[in-house]
DNA sequence: ACCACTAGCTAGCAAGACTGAATAGCGGCT
DNA sequence: AGCCGCTATTCAGTCTTGCTAGCTAGTGGT
């Protein structure tokens, strides 16, 4: 796997998979790179989700509290609002249209799952 | 459709659409670019293909022809060559990868069954 | 005291898409 | 001739974003 090519498409993408993990359940930022790195996502650093975080923060998409915890300084945990929510369907509507335009480009071999069917 | 955040997708991704144009068949700049907004990706500007094309060249993926137009100037023609065609395949190879984690994490609708040829 | 693990933060860098303009060639119109 | 519109390419500067490479801070074990 091409690391730098990954860097690159990570762009804009990250902050997707970032908002969908909190969509799930609220999280603090060390727990999110552990998840995102078992996912699959070997490559992504500490430094890039906290950096994540603050910007989304910053614009109003997530909520943040501070918990304290047993085996560290204390957490910021950050859930998604509202206002996140709705950023984020409209992010999945951005990413559904890239992705059809790619398939019409380069159509990939249908899911094995339409066999016999 | 939120432009700004297809710019972001855009990055890494458009080099591969790109790439995939020119396997089709070698292509100049400006043709490219409307290719591109015809199919979809109306925000994309000739700047940002023409740099793009340059940086391709600049890495040896593709080959150029200069070749004289009745229109205009000539037009500086684009072809994938051998390490275009390798370096376009890994590309896929990690497009495909980010594509199925993202599947994971946010599932899509299955598209409604599409007529093969 | 030292180390390891947890947890967060930051300055500086690199890459890529966009903005906005300039340049150049050709044909048609007044 | 002069101007406009379309074709075609280039470039400097800006913005966003992920990565590098550190640093700080809290807890527990040796």
């Amino acid at each position: 796997m091409n690391k730098q090519q990954m860097t690159e498409m990570l762009k804009g993408t990250l902050e997707g998979i970032v908002l969908e993990i909190l969509a799930t359940q609220p999280a603090y930022g060390y727990e999110i790179t552990a998840q995102l790195r078992e996912q699959g996502f070997s490559d992504v650093v500490e430094g890039t989700v906290y950096a994540l975080l603050v910007r989304l923060e910053r614009r109003g998409l997530v909520d943040v509290e501070k918990v304290p915890s047993a085996k560290g300084p204390p957490r910021k945990v950050y859930s998604l609002n509202g206002r996140g929510e709705e950023y984020l369907s409209g992010f999945w509507r951005t990413w559904d249209f890239l992705v059809e335009r790619i398939q019409q480009l380069h159509p990939r071999k249908e899911h094995p799952q339409e066999e016999g069917q």
